[in-house]
Parts: C-alpha cells; structure tokens; sequence
DNA sequence: CATTGAACTTAACAGCGTTAGAGTCCTATC
DNA sequence: GATAGGACTCTAACGCTGTTAAGTTCAATG
C-alpha cells in the first residue's frame, strides 16, 4: 500500500496560495528590465519571463502593454518622494524641479514616454507640489498657470534632450554641423553639441536661474 | 501580319523608365499618412500601398522605419521656412520660436518623436537661426549656450503637452484631480487642466514673455 | 548582343501584442 | 465535507509587424 499523499507524490508542496503576480509586481519588473535592456527590448514576452509566467497571466492584472509603459513612468517618481515644504517657496520649486529631472534622467527610457498623457498619482503629487508652492509665494491667476506649465514643460523638454544624447554617439551629431560651416556658422563657432564644454547639470541650473528670476522681478513690479 | 509594336499589344505604353519612388516621394506620403491616421497607424505595408508599391520596395531608398521617422519629422519643418532676420533680433527669436511650435503643433504626431536624436538640415536650420540672432544680441559663451537650450527645451516641452491634451480627453483628465480633491487641494483650486480657461497661445506667449524678459534683465545687469 | 546594375517583386521568417478557452486552485457556502 | 464559483494561470493560436533573401525586369553601356 503506497502513500499517496506523499511530499514526493504531490506536484507541488505549497503551490502559490497567495497570486504570484500583483500590477505592483509586474510594474517593478518593468521598470527593471527597461532599465537593464531599454525600451525597445521590453516585450510583454521578456517581462513575463522575468516573472516567471506566461505572457498571458500578465493580461489578468493589466489590459494592455500601454498600460504597462504608463504605470512604469510613474513608478519612476514614486522612487524619488517629493521634497518636504520648507518655510521658503523659493527653495521648494528648485528643490522640486531638480528632483523631477533627475527622478527622469535616472530612468533613461522615461523622456521617451513623454508623448503620453500622464495622470499617475505620483505625477500629479508633483504638479500639485510646485503649484502650492507658488501660491506660498503670491502668485495667482493666469500667472500661476503660466509659471506652472513653464516650468513643467521646461523640465520635459531638458529630460528629453539629454537622454537622447546621452545615448546618442554626441561626436556623430557634432559631425552633422562641422561638416558644413557655411550652412551653420553661429553653431559651428559656438561649438554647440560639444560634448563636456559645459556639463548639463550647470546649464541646467542657470537656466533655471533665469526662469525664476523672471518670476520674482514680474512679482515685484507688480 | 500583325503589328507587334502596336500600343495595345504593349503590355505598358512607357513602364517606369524613371524610378517611381524616391526618398522625396516616401517621405511625403508618410507626412501625408502620419496627419491622416496618426502614427501608431502608419505601417511599411500601408505606406507602400499608398504608394502603390510593394513593401519592400521601400528598402531600396530607406534603410528602416526609423529613417522615414526621422525623415518625416525633419520634414515638418521644412514645410514652415525660417523667417526672415529683421533688424530686431528679440522679434526674430520670438518668430522663430513661435513658427518652430507653430509647426510641431501642425502635425500632432510630431512632438511624440522629439525622443530621438533630431539632426535633419531643417531642425538645425532653425537652431543655426535662433542662436544667430542672439548672437546678434550681443549674447555669447555660456550665456549663449544656456539660453539656446531653454528656450529649445521650452518649445519641445510645450509642443509635447500641447499635443497631449489635443488628443487625450481633457475632461477626463481633469477628473482625476478633482476626484481627490484632498490629495490635489491647489490643482483644484487653480483649474489645473481646464480646458478654455485659458488658451494654448496665450499662456505660451506669456511664458515666453517671461523667459525673454529674463534674458534682458540679466544682459543689462552684466 | 551580352553584361551590368538600379529598381522593384515574390516569398518567407521570426517576433510581436493580444484573444479565446480551458484548466487549476483557493475560498466561501450549504 | 461536498460543491459552486470566482480568482488566477496556462495552452494554443491569430493577425500583424519590420525586415531579409533571392529572384525578376529593364534601361543603359561596352
């Protein structure tokens, strides 16, 4: 007589009890794997390998591979928490902007979903963040709207730029403009794309430098 | 005895002594396409039907998709020359500017390939333009440098959430904050994401006010 | 008239996102 | 303690994609 509820007999000890898959799990996963092999690796195939399950399973937890994208770019902001309020708005946008360009330029693959509307609750946590603090410093109205979307925008835009060239081959792109000075002259005598003339981080500052002291002088004469 | 020369008995009266395709006429047709169906619907198949051509006829002249992305981005700003230098350099980077968004907004599939490396003669026909005019200014060095990139970074920023809000539904978005008004007190309050509160144009050209407003102050304290 | 090379076609491949439907397991209920 | 049902995963397959390999056609050249 053999025992037929033998640990050996059974297929499997303790067979997951609890769901193997989570949208947490499968966004974490994402983003991992965007980060390792890029976007244009990332397969609803290559994910469900890295959990262990078939491609199909994922479909119970998200709809589309859309879906996936989008929830991963707004995974990269929950990594970086927003900055606490200190007593001085001031200090609060800065500290905010940074965090969101280097919460993007962290995830390279992040400036290339910018195409996409993006609702997260991390995202939103952000706006909502900077626009506070602007209201902490008195502005209101169609201002507040302008320096919000300013700022906003100017950060997407200096995420986008520099991911493209830190993956691009920035000596090739320089080529593009030396190889014909008569057509770009300024650029070629102001040696723009030269890679490490200024770092990114310094251009970056500046020109936030001049955003905002814009937005104190407006204030002001007002 | 019959005529074997006759029209009729040729199989074609003139067959394509010329080439029927060309880098010039693919990239037209995928403008054309890209405007008419959106991008996630321009396919190589498509593409080529339009052109009543095989597929992989297209190989001949393009080496990938992405070529005719590239191309065809590049190819937006050809359609909007860069305007003439007037004597004013701050009227001349604000067409600029205004023109460079103009033509994103033109075609909505633009802005969501701002995330590779754009070097076609036209895209840097109109940097060569803008930086020239502030070199024109009397701006220069790293000052120079700074503000080419925010106000480029500015346009990208602005054509990409622009070109979002055109597509996706606004309404629905502004329902996201205001279904956790507690999470987004200020959002709330302000309107973020209204839509017609105020228009595109006018909150891009007070913020552009402002960028180039900043640029004066800073030059006339130097 | 043979050769060449540009321009295009036919055929096919591997991989993709996604769906349909069946199976398996846990939990709640009678 | 059997059973119903839903949560979760798998097997199988579909139609579509970008792309390559190997011809075919045809004007131009020697």
């Amino acid at each position: 007589m053999t025992r037929t509820d033998s640990v050996w007999l059974r297929s499997d000890p303790s067979p997951r009890t609890r769901p193997a898959l989570s949208r947490q799990r499968i966004v974490e996963a994402a983003v991992h794997l965007l980060d390792r092999d890029g976007i244009e690796r990332l397969t609803m195939r290559s994910l469900a390998g890295h959990l262990s399950v078939t491609p199909t399973a994922l479909y119970w937890h998200v709809k589309t591979k859309e879906d996936v994208l989008d929830l991963a770019f707004d995974h990269v902001f929950a990594d970086v928490p927003v900055p606490p309020s200190t007593g001085d708005w001031r200090a609060d946008v800065r500290a905010l902007v940074r965090s969101w360009r280097a919460a993007m330029l962290r995830h390279p693959w992040a400036p290339s979903l910018v195409g996409r509307p993006a609702l997260g609750p991390n995202v939103l946590a952000r706006t909502e963040f900077l626009q506070a603090a602007f209201v902490r410093g008195g502005v209101a109205g169609l201002d507040l709207t302008v320096k919000t979307r300013l700022l906003a925008n100017f950060v997407i835009g200096s995420a986008v730029t520099e991911a493209i060239w830190r993956r691009a081959d920035p000596s090739a792109a320089r080529g593009r403009i030396t190889a014909d000075p008569a057509s770009y002259p300024t650029l070629t005598a102001s040696g723009h794309l030269d890679a490490g003339r200024w770092s990114d981080d310094e251009l970056f500052e500046r020109a936030l430098d001049a955003i905002l002291t814009s937005s104190d002088q407006s204030k002001e004469v007002r």
